[in-house]
Order: structure tokens, then sequence, then C-alpha cells
DNA sequence: TGAATAGTGTCTGTGAGACAATATTAT
DNA sequence: ATAATATTGTCTCACAGACACTATTCA
């Protein structure tokens, strides 16, 4: 039987917070970002790649594996609040693109008790990170293989180099989306592949409708360069004048140009706010 | 200082969840539908409108005002599993098209306590609903009304009528992305309008590109109604022959026809899914 | 017969895909 | 001179927007 209340202060005063059931929740950031490696031939350009920053857990649970830089959310700090908190922490920025992805929750997916992962994505532009990072972070490159049933991304740090494989299961009732189950993986913790491989997904997918690339670039590119992005990104070469007309209304030239190597030199590029 | 541990399993047994903050979660879905309002004319269609599926609060907090049906997520459930009790309880239908959408967590977006907010969309045929509906529900037609700034939402379920409207605000380091504040809303609790507005522009993008249409629709139906589906949803109305082209690849044509009033019959046709 | 919806034919302009051609640099 | 990237020109084809036209029904 229930007590009947006059006022909402009135019950707010009686209210007994205890009553329902409590978890706790991390907030787990996927932090993105564009790597070259230097070529060998002087003409040549810098090869691309996507990659995503992993940190080395040095305790339990999964002691020794690879995970999302996250933390958990306190009472008086939102999920939001808490990503842009640790990711100041891993990469001493503020002011970075951030985008909330999903909210993971299954019952098990950490071994302690029942913690669901509030999931986000930063872009970052690497020209802006001084080397040092934080503590056991690095940098993975990825490559992406994707076809009707499966995902695999082989991750590579330059010392250590393994594949997760995610299946695709469509979902009934619907078409054009799927259900996620981790099919292989043992180098990184709890539920992260399928948020890495639903963050992959998610970017993917924007960039072609929206300028978050530009996320990613420093203040002057070349349309090169930005080209490579989107390349590495949807992993697929685009043909230039293509690229060059879809993205002409949201760049503006400037007057200087990069001097790169045995090769006509290139105007640099601003990012322009269309309208 | 930190005790060493040797295994994962020792550390577990050693484990003391209480040290970190708890709080509690709900599962709060969007039950989107479109209803049809009769004709005085016997001539013409029936309207078709967008419509959402409110609760109206018997209790505080909010005591009186209208919510999204929710509840709160038990610690052996799933968000969507939660999502799926509430859909069912409040419909009487399982297999029903089901996503997440966002999770909300401003951390005073509920005044007893920390509560976020895992919110979900789901979308029904209103001709599989039974009339009698679980107690306080109530389907409002939405009239949306969107420019640069704002979002103003009408709300009617022929008994009520009033206004939700939401300003838009450019989030820095990005172009396309807004951050969402309620500017007016007297009627509905919580954060529950940013919700609504959420779902709404999450339905209006999927529509271009996904087949989630079909979710509305029922089993027969003709290309008109299709049509109509596509229309209210996205505010404005399309010109048959290239509605006709686009959604052609989708669709089979069955041997039945609908005899509908003064006017030539229509074929009904089938939803098929691609390749 | 007339009002209403159902359904089709076709012109036009835009824009992506494809490929060729030209420009410029360091060694 | 050559290998590499930078940049532009242009043809074609697919397709969306626009609008006109025909078909069919019931009161």
């Amino acid at each position: 039987m229930e007590k009947e209340y006059k006022s909402e202060e009135e019950f707010l005063k009686d209210y007994d917070s205890s009553k329902f059931d409590k978890l706790s929740a991390t907030a787990d950031i996927l932090i993105f970002s564009v790597s070259s490696s230097k070529q060998e031939n002087y003409r040549k350009l810098n090869n691309k790649h996507f990659s995503v920053l992993l940190v080395k857990r040095n305790r339990y649970p999964f002691k020794d594996m690879w995970c999302l830089p996250g933390g958990f959310i306190k009472l008086d700090e939102t999920s939001e609040e808490a990503a842009k908190r640790i990711l100041e922490r891993e990469t001493n920025l503020k002011h970075i693109y951030l985008e909330q992805l999903y909210t993971f929750d299954d019952i098990n997916r950490d071994p302690r008790m029942r913690i669901i992962s509030i999931s986000y994505v930063a872009l970052v532009d690497k020209n802006r990170l001084d080397d040092a990072l934080y503590e056991n972070a690095s940098w993975f490159n990825m490559t992406i293989d994707e076809n009707e049933n499966k995902i695999k991304v082989n991750l590579d740090n330059g010392e250590e180099n393994f594949d997760i494989v995610i299946k695709k299961t469509l979902k009934e009732m619907t078409t054009d989306r799927y259900k996620y189950t981790i099919e292989k993986n043992d180098r990184i913790a709890f539920d992260h592949p399928l948020t890495i491989v639903s963050g992959i997904s998610r970017i993917k997918n924007k960039l072609e409708y929206t300028d978050i690339a530009f996320n990613l670039m420093p203040e002057y590119f070349t349309l090169g360069e930005l080209q490579q992005v989107y390349e590495v990104i949807l992993g697929k070469e685009l043909l230039d004048p293509a690229f060059r007309r879809i993205i002409a209304s949201k760049v503006e030239k400037t007057d200087k140009k990069r001097v790169d190597g045995g090769h006509r030199p290139s105007n640099l590029y601003r990012y322009k706010r269309n309208k």
C-alpha cells in the first residue's frame, strides 16, 4: 500500500533511493586518429593508417590485455564529462570531437559486477599530440576487412600484431541491422572488440554525409592528404576528380603550399563551414 | 597500496564492489507508429499522422504529466531486455522493431536521485494492436516544425494538445551536430522531450537510407499508403513517380487489391528484402 | 459524369564514375 | 630525363525532380 503524498516536495523528502537496483557505469572512449608511416622512397607520400588508442591493463581483471581508455562515472559528473576527463588524461587535449556511441550492458561483460559501458568516439589530429602518451597507452593501426558475415580488424602497434573477428548476424524484424558477436579475440579486454567495431562503423557512415573528417586534420592540409584520410577509413580508393568535386564546397584554398618530395607541390587548404 | 594478486580468480574472490559509485538506470521507449484519422469525404483517403505512445504518470515525481513508457533495469536483465519487457507490457506485442537510441544522463534529470535513461526506439504497426492499451497510455499525433534553430513538436491525443520546443545549438569542434535544450515544455516529465526529438530525428534519417518504414506497415499495403508514411515522417510531400522508382526494388506486387472509396482501387504490395 | 486516387511516360539537369591529359617538382 | 604527385577537362550514364497524361472506381 502506497502512501499518498500531497506534493512533489513531500514525496522527495520521504524518498528511499535504496529500493531500486543500482549498478556501476564506465565511460569508455574510442580515440581514433590517422597516423602516417614514413616511406623509403623519397618521392612517395607517407602511408596513412586509421588508428585507435589502446591501453594496456596493469591490473585485474583482464590483466596484461589491451582495452579502451575509460573509467568509472562519478555521481556528480555526466558520462560525457567523464569521457572528457579521461580524454584529457590520455591525450592532454581539450576541445576534441566527442560523440556518444552506444551503451553496452551485457550482464556478464565485466567479471567483477554489473557494469555498463557508455561508449564515446573521439577524433583527434595526431599532429596536436605530443608524443608523450599516458602510461601504457599505444596507437594501433587498424586494417579492416569486412564482408557480409564478418568483420576482421587487424591491430598493429609496431610491437604487437593481432586480429579480432566479429560475426554479423541479421536481426529479425528488420534489414540493415546486425547483431555483433565476438568470434575471435585474445588480446582485448571486456567486450571492447564490439565497441571498436561499432565505432569504426559509425565513423565510416558519418564520413560520407558529414564533415567529421576535418576533426582528424590539422588546420592546413592538402587535398591529397584529406583524400587519403577518407581512403583509409572507407577502406577503398577514391577517384581524384570525384573527390575534389565533392569536397570543393567544404574547403578553401590558402596561398600556402606544401613542398614534399620529388613531385609537384600541392596547395594547402583549410576547412570552411558550409553557408 | 594495492595487494598483489596471482590470478584473476583470486582477485575476483576478494573484490569489493561497494567501492565504486553506483546509480540506477531506466529503459525508456519511444513507441512510434502511424495513425490514420477518418475523412469526412467518402472519396478521400484517410489522413495519416506520425504518433508516439505516452503514459500519464499517476505518482510522483512529475505526477499527472506525460512520459515515455519505461522502467528500472533490473540487475539480471540488459537494457534491451528491459525495453522488450516494457514494450510487451504496453502493447502486448513481441517481436517488434527495437533499436537503442541514446543514453541520457544529466545529473539532475531525475529529482529523486542519479538515474540514467537508456532510451530505445520501437516501431509498431498499429493494425497489430488491439485498441485496449495499457492503463493511462495514449497515442499522440505529432506535428513537427523544424528550422535551423528550433524544433517544435505539437502533440495531440484528441483530448490534450500542447507543444514542446527544443532549441538547437551547434556544438563546437564540429558541424552537423547539435546540442538540444528544452525551451518550452509543461506537460512532459523528465527530459523526455529531448528523447522524443532525438528519436524523431533518428527515424527521419534512417527512413531515407534503410528499410525501417516497413516496420510501420502491415503485411499488405498499397504504395500510396507507404508513401504517406514516408510523407508524414519526413514532413514533406513526395512525387509519386520518384517515390515508386525508389521503392520499387524493396516491394513485390501481390495479386490482391484494395478497394477503398470513390476512386481506382490500388494494388497491394508486400515488403521484399533486397538480394 | 465528376471527383478522387492509381499508375505510367518522358524530358531535363545534376552529379558521380571513368579516364585522359597537363603541370610541377627533386634527384 | 624520370618518377612521382597535383590538378583539371570532359564524356557518359544513372537517377532524381518535374510535370503531363492515362486508368479506374463509386456515388
